[in-house]
DNA sequence: GGAATAGGAATAACACCGTTATGACAAAAT
DNA sequence: ATTTTGTCATAACGGTGTTATTCCTATTCC
């Protein structure tokens, strides 16, 4: 069974493992993460990869649940006003906000080719679908409000969250590029007229 | 300078690389490219590639281009109607339909994380905007049938692509798996709400 | 026609990768 | 005190992209 602490009161070598490897994805890319890399950089060996987690692909299974878990932070952090349509656009921006500051977390969170083209588990697909949840939430809020007509508010926060995504990750593949100010110009508008078409 | 043809009218090796590159990326996934499979597959030496391509990451950069030109083909093969909003509607469910036929090659081409984690060029960006040419494109049509408001046929049409995008890549991300007709139930109800959003 | 030349391809090597087997070592459990 | 168990270091295996070198062949020039 795991030692639950070796004594010294050090972080545990699999938290830094976990830590390193969701750094040099960020800064550096899914190419920088390797099992040399990462223990050189840990201070380890490359076994401790394997002891922990079995292999390389579980540990980056295990990165993208904690960029799951940032993203949800990040949604939780919108504070909820009496403006419920404001705080969904607000929702939106920091969907946008959380990809922009993990741009290569984000990618192999959703990009399934990505390093060795694993498919995403149900575990993975249900911590998406909690971020999924959240917009559910601020959009059943704006029909209860009665800004938006009742209906099917997943069916509604599925295509925002088609559009969010959508935009996020053209975003982050370069178009928009010469946009100097693509929240304003894109994804606001983008929301805005997606209300409308629902309101009433 | 490049031999016009050895004689023998077999096709030239520089053809059956990227041939068989696409092929394996998209039957088997990006993982399956290898310099020395692909030179095994085709019936040469590794340093095939190195002369025709300068190496993999530009080889698969000619495989993202021929994946925009089959995207392009897609698309162009729509048949246009007098129905322009059914039209575009139809470009949207021909765009998803390339994505699927071809999921790998699709994910290569927008997924800017894979393969070596490398950034779209201008000139590869320039491929995808012209695919978001054509929406554009049937998006005017719409608006000059008087069906859709007249307005910025630009920033409409990246709105749609946004919502296709984001859709397509969700799809093959794995969410709407228990969805037996997402195209029905998902992707067109999607449309037909941006347009309402957009008709008078 | 023969020689010079240039470009394509094969071989082998280098450094790196993920993974595994082996063994040493220390902390718990008995 | 001894056994057990989890952790890590070492070294090896097969695989990867890439490069240098060499050979060969087809074109080009005279």
């Amino acid at each position: 069974m795991a030692r639950v602490s070796p004594r010294t009161s050090e972080p545990a070598v699999r938290e830094r493992l976990l830590e390193t490897a969701a750094e040099l994805i960020t800064e550096e890319g899914p190419a920088a993460l390797s099992t040399r890399r990462l223990a050189q950089e840990v201070g380890t060996s490359t076994m401790a990869v394997y002891t922990h987690f079995g292999g390389l692909p579980q540990l980056v299974r295990a990165v993208v649940s904690e960029g799951f878990a940032r993203l949800a932070e990040h949604l939780a952090a919108v504070p909820m006003t009496d403006d419920p349509l404001a705080d969904l656009a607000e929702l939106g921006v920091a969907y946008r906000a959380n990809a922009h500051d993990n741009p290569h977390l984000y990618a192999v969170m959703f990009g399934s080719a990505s390093l060795g083209g694993y498919r995403l588990t149900r575990d993975e697909l249900a911590e998406g679908r909690y971020t999924f949840d959240m917009l559910v939430a601020g959009t059943q809020r704006v029909m209860d409000a009665g800004i938006w007509k009742a209906g099917d508010a997943e069916a509604v926060a599925g295509q925002l969250w088609c559009s969010l995504h959508g935009f996020v990750m053209l975003e982050l593949a370069g178009y928009y590029d010469g946009e100097p100010d693509a929240e304003g110009r894109v994804l606001l508008p983008m929301m805005a007229n997606l209300a409308s078409a629902l309101s009433g």
